[in-house]
DNA sequence: CCAGTGATCAGG
DNA sequence: CTGATCACTGGA
């Protein structure tokens, strides 16, 4: 199977975020072995409009970029303990992500940083062109579910609730 | 329910 | 510099 390409990417983060549903997260390690996961669960932040996205808070080093085009990952840590995986998606000055939640029976997204063993050289690494991590094509899921966004409460109640989480069911890991 | 843990950012 | 906050997890 092919990388996805950049019109891929370049997608809103809502459709990303569905689409990118059963598609294939590959991680190459050091000692040059990879391991192939199965995306399972996934969220989308949508602009400095969506108070859940950080990008509401305006452009800042962290957020930075999420202001290039779709195609780089984002990564932060969170709690100071947690890597949060996200890919950028959108065009340039159109900040978006879509969190990894969940990578084959491995869901949470503090566990999928720890799984790919996540950190700060991640940060902007180029899904297109990297040797270290990249995401390959597979059949759109047409059956998955959605819910609100987790552990947003900050967000207020028209952000909090979009259904921008979304999940394929076990039975299809 | 709640503690742990440290980068990041706004404000002096 | 200081202090608040945080897209979380695991254990009471």
């Amino acid at each position: 199977m092919n990388r996805l390409t950049t019109e891929f990417f370049k997608q809103d983060a809502v459709i990303a975020a569905e689409k990118l549903l059963g598609k294939k997260l590959v991680r190459t390690w050091d000692d040059g072995s990879e391991t192939s996961y199965k995306i399972t669960e996934t969220e989308a932040y949508l602009g400095e409009e969506d108070k859940a996205c950080h990008a509401s808070k305006g452009r800042t080093l962290r957020t930075e970029v999420m202001y290039s085009e779709g195609g780089k990952v984002y990564v932060y840590l969170i709690y100071g303990m947690y890597w949060m995986l996200n890919v950028v998606t959108g065009t340039e000055n159109h900040p978006q992500a879509v969190l990894i939640r969940g990578i084959d029976n491995i869901i949470g997204s503090g566990k999928v940083g720890g799984e790919l063993k996540m950190n700060k050289s991640f940060y902007g690494e180029n899904l297109l062109t990297s040797c270290r991590i990249r995401i390959e094509d597979a059949p759109d899921e047409t059956y998955f579910s959605t819910t609100p966004r987790i552990g947003i409460d900050y967000a207020g109640d028209e952000w909090k609730n979009k259904p921008w989480r979304f999940i394929l069911p076990k039975s299809r890991n």
